[in-house]
DNA sequence: GCTAAGATAGAAAGCGGTTTCAAGAGCCCT
DNA sequence: AGGGCTCTTGAAACCGCTTTCTATCTTAGC
């Protein structure tokens, strides 16, 4: 792939803006070439003399010439821009994701073009839709919630790169993280602590990962030989206040629980609410465990132990995985392993 | 306007991905004009007889036409996309301002074009040169550090929204919110609940909002005849350490404060902790008080009292007025006064 | 009844690149 | 010296749409 440098010489604030907008045909004259020979050396597409590889290079810096993507889109059907498609631009786990990819993708002239899904597959499907009308050269999907059957339709007409799924093919790659063992190492590690009642804020059914962390939370019990009780286990909806009303209606319960595991960080929040307006404190009277290690995890009070799910790196590996795909390679990009992050919300206290 | 319906029929999942890109040509030759007049009719340019106008529309239907973006951009020079500058995409105050921009945008057919300038002017020209190459119609920058002149001479060349400045002219528009009330406010808040030792934890310098908000706070002092004690005024950096730390410094230099008001509500979140483990409480030892109001201080532990800043409007609003700029209209989005949210973090107990 | 003005619609010229096609230059070989 | 190749480079077509220019057909005015 051709490294796009954006060596932008700024326009802000040099001289006036008069200098409109250079094109390579003004590259041409000023070297003395044809415009096609511009286009070449530019792109490296063929091999040319030094002297006027020379030539066109002194051309370019001097008029400071950047190739319009959209005739280069329209041209050579590729606008060096990727869709990313997150189901809501404004949750912590979604910024960071973004920003790994932002992050991914600047460096070689790629831009996204983010949209948000809702958690919709109508919408998801019009954000493809969207996407592939403005023609991007690929597009990720970061926990799809369109059937694998629609996204394999879309990996036929052009690269996707998905997380929380398991696909493959040719023009398509994904990203899993390994719910079911972070699940299971947070109930562990609630175990260890000597709690033998844990209840479990569950995800959304829908959520293919909530139901990967909900199988580690039964594992982890089964293996320490505790009975799983259904009593203890709450659905919630991966927001806060799902969370606190979860906490609520165990407490109301009046079940003897004295751990809770929530299937993300968010519920984790607003489940230490709902204990707080109960009269219970974490962790002195129960211990609380999330999933996610959001970035305002580390600093809530008490901050919470959690299990990391490196939001950041999945944002930049899909991105990269996506250029790889472009590129015509078989990405090879793995997302780490689950961890265990020990914080206050969990402390000793061996009952 | 021209008012652009994504009537996209969705392709995904329908009849093979064979039926490719129907251009505008087709559909004229299939409704028997020229394309020029499908030119016309989809884009409202000119007057053309009923007749032609529903053969047009019919084939566009049958056809499942979609206009290509880049080949209007390249010929029309706009793009139908405008970029957004924030600071930091995975801020939760900004990611609730790109939602909001988003909300605006897609019902008529933008696309935003989001860029992280990291609080770096340099890169925020960077990131202003990038979508001005990428052809945006126009750019949204959310609380710029670029200087005044440099976003004057910017919206020379494109209409620009700004916030956080008081910039005009006839392609910029500034939205600005009213730091100096909100600080006032938040401040006069503490004073009435009995606090007369209250610390500041501020923003950085530069942010000409964290020096609005910190004026508020010596204004409402001073209104109340409290006299101004450097002493309890800590620097921080907008982020949850510095507010941390900050606390613990005030708690460390054995100051007598009753009350905490921070310039922001992740740096009263740092706070909270920061008292946490100096062994004090929030609300019974300390009162705290942020300011923005993100979507999760609602639900920390205590709730956190705050200053309803709406990232989710001012990203709306700033959308709203560039469609507005760009219409050749003069916008007259205002943001709402800021709002005092009492919540427990600030709990009654008169000293 | 004939011309001036107005309304519609098509032809064609871009927009700014990429890429195919073809030609000229340089080189080797017989 | 001439034929056959390869290498470099320019000319021109094309990507899909907008828009100007022009031509045709009405309709109005005298």
């Amino acid at each position: 792939m051709t490294k796009q440098s954006h060596t932008t010489t700024s326009q802000i604030g040099s001289s006036p803006p008069e200098r409109v907008n250079v094109t390579l045909e003004m590259v041409a004259r000023r070297a003395g070439v044809s415009p096609s020979t511009v286009s070449r050396i530019l792109n490296g597409t063929a091999v040319v003399s030094e002297a006027k590889r020379k030539a066109v290079m002194d051309a370019t810096q001097a008029l400071g010439f950047v190739p319009n993507p959209l005739a280069r889109g329209l041209a050579g059907g590729k606008t060096f821009s990727i869709g990313v498609i997150t189901q809501a631009i404004d949750s912590p786990f979604y910024g960071a994701a973004l920003r790994g990819v932002e992050d991914a993708l600047d460096p070689v002239g790629y831009s996204p073009l983010f949209m948000s899904a809702h958690w919709d597959p109508t919408a998801e499907a019009r954000c493809v839709d969207v996407l592939r009308s403005r023609r991007v050269d690929g597009i990720v999907v970061l926990m799809p919630r369109l059937s694998d059957a629609a996204l394999q339709a879309c990996a036929q007409a052009l690269p996707v790169v998905v997380s929380g799924r398991d696909l493959h093919g040719p023009q398509l790659y994904s990203l899993n993280f390994d719910n079911f063992n972070g699940g299971r190492m947070a109930t562990e590690h609630l175990i260890s602590r000597g709690h033998r009642h844990i209840a479990f804020i569950a995800g959304a059914d829908e959520h293919p990962d909530a139901a990967e962390r909900m199988r580690g939370y039964r594992y982890a019990l089964e293996q320490a030989g505790i009975a799983f009780d259904a009593r203890l286990v709450v659905p919630g909806k991966y927001h806060e206040v799902s969370g606190m009303e979860a906490a609520k209606y165990l407490v109301q319960q009046g079940l003897a629980f004295t751990a809770i595991f929530a299937a993300n960080d968010q519920m984790a929040s607003g489940a230490a609410l709902g204990l707080f307006q109960s009269g219970l404190n974490v962790p002195q009277d129960v211990a609380l465990v999330g999933f996610d290690d959001l970035p305002t995890s580390m600093y809530s009070t008490p901050p919470l132990s959690t299990i990391q799910q490196p939001a950041y790196d999945l944002g930049r590996l899909a991105a990269l995985a996506m250029l790889e795909l472009l590129a015509g390679n078989t990405p090879t990009e793995k997302l780490p392993a689950p961890a265990l992050l020990v914080r206050a919300s969990s402390e000793s206290r061996r009952i």
